[in-house]
RNA sequence: GCUGCGGUAGUGUAGAGGUCAGCAUAGGGGACUGUGGCUCCCCUGGCCCGGGUCCGAAUCCCGGCCGCGGCC
């Protein structure tokens, strides 16, 4: 893949670029999660402050709401949304196939019903493409099918080859050569179903390769385990994405393995509720020993949160449903996260990365 | 002074002889990982005080105390 390049490799862990056609992108990198073209609660430059490269947003979720006409009327997502920097989109594959909206799963598509305005439709790959080449992201993902964590081996088999066939739909569809176009392999935490999924998809070829359906309830050794065994099978010039991730233990793990991206809603969801990333492992703020907490959420975080104010107002901040509160930990958690991404890359260029200083 | 109504977790309330006394909120703790943004789970905590009737009383009766209303 030309459009990514490595740098430096620690052990497994790998430091590199991959340049999209709206920036280069340091890699190994975190994604915030705009599904709706908003990271929730910041604001642009908010989003920028943190040190952000790339967002990903939600091809499913904004073909419902504002539609691809509201998009297309501003020259792309980019555009409508005002974010200046590289963006992927996700296919819309996880979302669809929720009990909320999927009525029919078929070799076809997912057959949902719209709830804006009830009518039954059929969500396919050619179509998921489509809308993102409308969006016109910088990087595209292909529909998938993502069985939950506990199914059956006959499932996973069919999740895995339905996935494959989607895949190749998708690349067929797929036209806009501004825009990189990854694939997403399956097969649950069943090795021989992962190594059969990702030779298939290399097969296709495409810019990238994620690991789909994992971080969904299986245990995090077998998690990890999955990725240890199969991530081997992959060409060292291709990068690899994690989806889904975005807790501080899965990410230096995950990277140690040779993971280069990742994306998750799990920072700032977590700081909505309360949650703060820490050097010293997370903090729940609402908690009463906090009240009167003079200390900065983490003494050696430079976020103007850290920088600015105490345990105890932000404490009462949540208290009082105040909602800068969960802007200022969504603020700080980001930027935590980016900022331990940027030690990352520096530590494996510099041949120090070691999991176990960071969690 | 007389009379009526009412007193149930910190707060607001349900409960009309047998309930593990329900609910909401506040308080304490936890979860969240390709987000339909204020979610979910767990825990703590209560029948105003005395008597009486009854196998059994938050519930019925009597007396007190407190609150609100009405009348002198």
């Amino acid at each position: 893949m030309k459009q990514f390049k490595l740098h430096a490799v620690s052990k497994k862990a790998r430091a590199g670029t991959l340049k999209t056609a709206h920036g280069k992108i340091q890699t190994p990198f975190f994604m915030p999660v705009a599904t709706k073209a908003s990271v929730k609660l910041l604001s642009n430059e908010e989003v920028e402050g943190t040190g952000t490269q790339c967002l990903i947003s939600n091809a499913f979720i904004l073909y419902l709401k504002p539609g691809l006409e509201t998009i297309k009327k501003h020259k792309g997502l980019r555009n409508f949304m005002q974010w200046k920097h590289s963006l992927f989109t996700d296919s819309g594959g996880f979302q669809v196939l929720s009990p909320d909206f999927c009525l029919k799963l078929s070799n076809s598509g997912v057959l949902f019903r719209n709830p804006f305005d009830g009518k039954k439709m059929l969500f396919t790959p050619e179509l998921s493409i489509k809308i993102q080449n409308s969006l016109g992201s910088d990087v595209a993902m292909c529909l998938d099918d993502v069985p939950i964590h506990s199914s059956s081996l006959p499932r996973l088999t069919q999740a895995v080859n339905r996935t494959i066939d989607w895949a190749q739909r998708c690349k067929k569809a797929h036209k806009n050569k501004k825009q990189l176009l990854f694939c997403i392999n399956q097969g649950g935490t069943v090795r021989e179903l992962r190594e059969k999924s990702i030779s298939s998809l290399l097969e296709i070829g495409f810019d990238g390769m994620a690991f789909g359906g994992l971080c969904i309830g299986e245990t995090k050794e077998k998690m990890f385990r999955t990725i240890g065994a199969t991530i081997t099978e992959l060409p060292e010039s291709m990068p690899r994405y994690l989806m889904g991730v975005g807790s501080i233990r899965e990410l230096v793990e995950s990277i140690a393995l040779g993971i280069d991206c990742f994306d998750s809603c799990f920072p700032t969801r977590t700081a909505r509720h309360g949650k703060a990333f820490s050097s010293k492992g997370s903090l729940n703020i609402a908690a009463a020993k906090f009240k009167n907490d003079l200390k900065p959420l983490d003494k050696e975080c430079n976020c103007f949160v850290c920088k600015t104010h105490s345990r105890a107002y932000l404490h009462h901040l949540f208290k009082t449903k105040e909602e800068n509160g969960m802007k200022y930990l969504s603020y700080h958690n980001l930027f935590f996260l980016q900022n331990l991404m940027k030690k990352i890359r520096e530590d494996i260029k510099a041949g120090s990365f070691k999991p176990e200083k960071y969690a």
